[in-house]
DNA sequence: AGCGTATAGTAAAGCGTTCAACTAATGATA
DNA sequence: TATCATTAGTTGAACGCTTTACTATACGCT
């Protein structure tokens, strides 16, 4: 290969920035939801996916990769879901080694009582802070940087996290992460 | 306060890609950093603020002010590296409650032998797939979040990361995240 | 000096993630 | 139908992070 090279000023600037932000940003808004609900992010997410699925099912792997989430991870936290009583575990007739989860009535529950206040961290956080024209040009840079993930180990576990670019197509319409679709718009 | 509102499908959009894609990435970056110098990235982090401050050395406080690291994980993250012989602790003659934080010989190998791999990554999934002007783009939307950030919990504990948003401005040069200040450069 | 508060740093428990190993069922091939 | 690779999912150990509590020192005020 040629050789390395290092980062002009310029990027070093930008890297930083981009490093501490998404570093900072994350941790907060898992603070303020943990706070305000008690559910810790990467749960609530996974409440998300299967919120917005058809009849709230959902087969492990297809969860997993909803979530952008090791098999492994997935697994462990649907267990932890399990104890909540937000979700259950069900057998799959056609496929005996497959599994289902599906999110409870008390999960949703839970889904949508945490959802209102974590929006709202969302906003104050990021999607306020930005003009509309900043939002789009995130928009572009997430979905380029996503495209180049495709092919590394980061999409070896999860090729349909592919999924999560395509959603920026038009076409198939996303979905809040919020449970919106399910009906519990605030609105 | 007002009633909450979700988010458009714009704004859904570019909140979900912006997740998907920092996630990821970062795990992608740590796996990358991982497997080629068996560091994690938290801990390469610390190597790096350590290898650019005078004479390598730094007060606890201080480093975690740096690293964008809570007392207390810096604490154990600082545990494990003298553990590794990278860096040790030395007691403060003039505040004997403080410590400091040096970075050994063995620790700059280690960083040095690092950081051409690592900022490989940091190019081939990030950098080198934005322009210049998208690159910009995503320092001014980070520098613009971190800002929001300022005054809430993220910054409880370390009010010195507004360093982070104000090496943005020119004057402080901003040096970059590989030791290259520290004359491992490469180029 | 004496007292109360703030600061520097560490320690321990609990939690979530990763990694590697493992079980079980499916599917493809001969 | 016997075999072997693949896929679905789980499990346990190791690891790092968070939270809370704690020790020790310094500072500020009277």
């Amino acid at each position: 290969m040629t050789e390395s090279r290092w980062l002009d000023e310029h990027q070093q600037r930008a890297w930083r920035s981009f490093l501490a932000a998404t570093r900072l940003l994350q941790a907060q808004l898992d603070r303020e939801l943990q706070r305000d609900s008690g559910i810790p992010h990467a749960y609530y997410e996974i409440l998300v996916r299967l919120s917005e699925a058809p009849d709230r099912v959902l087969r492990m792997s297809e969860l997993a990769d909803a979530s952008e989430s090791s098999r492994s991870r997935l697994s462990h936290a649907v267990t932890r879901l399990e104890e909540a009583g937000w979700v259950v575990r069900e057998s799959c007739s056609t496929d005996r080694r497959g599994a289902f989860a599906r999110l409870t009535d008390e999960g949703f529950a839970a889904l949508a009582a945490a959802a209102p206040s974590h929006v709202a961290s969302v906003r104050r956080l990021l999607i306020d802070r930005l003009t509309g024209e900043q939002l789009e040009q995130l928009r572009v840079i997430s979905d380029t940087v996503l495209a180049g993930l495709r092919g590394t180990d980061a999409f070896a576990h999860c090729p349909q996290a592919q999924a999560v670019c395509e959603a920026a197509e038009p076409g198939s319409v996303t979905l809040p992460e919020s449970a919106e679709s399910a009906g519990v718009t605030p609105a």
